[in-house]
DNA sequence: CTAAAAAATGAGTTAATATTCATATAGCAT
DNA sequence: ATGCTATATGAATATTAACTCATTTTTTAG
């Protein structure tokens, strides 16, 4: 069912990906407001016009770049929930890989935080529920996994979800700090589950 | 020196402090972008021309009041750390307070975190790196706390301005939370308390 | 009360930029 | 090679909103 398409739709769809990376790059850097069509047009090589056959508007651009980046990055956030571990080590593995998700996307990680924090930011207020939801469906399988633990008294017992918004909120703020200022706090997985657990979870066992 | 002003120059103080509330109530739900200074204008209930008597422009206004809001909350959020108590304590008030800061100041509170985030919300680069200091210096204050605290062998031996940075950031995360789903996920300063230290702290005794 | 000075007003000017569309170019079939 | 269709182009247009300033209103002083 993916291998119907045209050269030209192939061409399409590569062309429209190029205008979106660039928009993404120029976007995250800049906002929405501080990034005119004429510098995605003269950034991308193609005339305004032709930016015009692929998206309707530059709030339908903003709109398709932020969603489609926000469920790509999800989509990689949660494959640790998938593994058939224990409930530390799925955490573990949640934070390992938000970090390197963090990383490999800086500029979309901008954008999207830039998005969940509303007011100033937001363009219309569509896209703002969108990524809201797309974020608060990650935590709550965050949350799930915090509850699972917390059934195997492998955990505190609190509010999941509230464990959750706890460390992801952590581990967001040290990547910040990281992206801010790179290496002056350095800092890894473990430290984040030392402050929660005051556990060092090593190949599978537990050292406190 | 503060009695010289005359009646004209109280009024026009009173003045420029009523449009810069309206400014700040209409900046924090909408964004800088997204209002407009007939917006202003129609709702402080003076004329366009009469706002550029108390602001040369509308970034100028904006400047103005990111910065004073900015100035006011640090204000506010420092006292604590004057206490003469001993550092678990003034850990707890630091918290306590940013909570009712929170609570008493939301659109303030959007505007401050808005500006700290960077990127799309972004004016002018000078507004975005005075506010970042204003946080970095609250940090640091906090910061030194835990250092206190970790000579004393009261706090776990980590990177003082991570566990700052650390604490900070879930006291943002579960006050956010509760702006957006109020009373779903109830919290108090002893919950982060407990995350931080496994530690419950009451009428100046420890108990675990 | 009256006239000069100060302050307020908001329609009009200007600047920036999103969007359109007549024209040019490229791709393709015969 | 030739015409026909689809696509790309960017100068021109439309829109929006910051900012100005000639006029009106209010305040002050005598």
């Amino acid at each position: 069912m993916e291998k119907k398409l045209s050269r030209k739709e192939r061409e399409f769809s590569q062309r429209k990906k190029e205008i979106l990376d660039i928009a993404l790059s120029l976007f995250s850097k800049r906002g929405f407001h501080n990034v005119t069509m004429q510098d995605i047009a003269r950034k991308s090589e193609f005339a305004v016009g032709t930016i015009y056959k692929f998206f309707k508007t530059k709030e339908d651009l903003y709109r398709e770049l932020v969603i489609k980046k926000g469920e790509e990055i999800l989509s990689l956030l949660i494959k640790p929930f998938e593994l058939s571990v224990d409930e530390m080590l799925k955490i573990r593995k949640a934070i390992e890989t938000k970090i390197n998700v963090f990383i490999e996307n800086k500029d979309a990680i901008y954008l999207y935080l830039t998005e969940t924090r509303g007011a100033a930011a937001y363009v219309s207020i569509n896209i703002d529920e969108k990524i809201k939801d797309l974020y608060f469906s990650y935590l709550e399988k965050l949350a799930e996994v915090f509850e699972d633990g917390i059934k195997k008294g492998i955990f505190p017992d609190m509010d999941p979800f509230l464990l959750a918004i706890g460390i992801d909120s952590i581990s967001n703020a040290f990547l910040f700090q990281e992206m801010e200022r790179p290496g002056e706090h350095p800092f890894n997985v473990d430290l984040i589950l030392k402050i929660f657990f005051r556990q060092i979870y090593i190949g599978g066992k537990l050292n406190v």
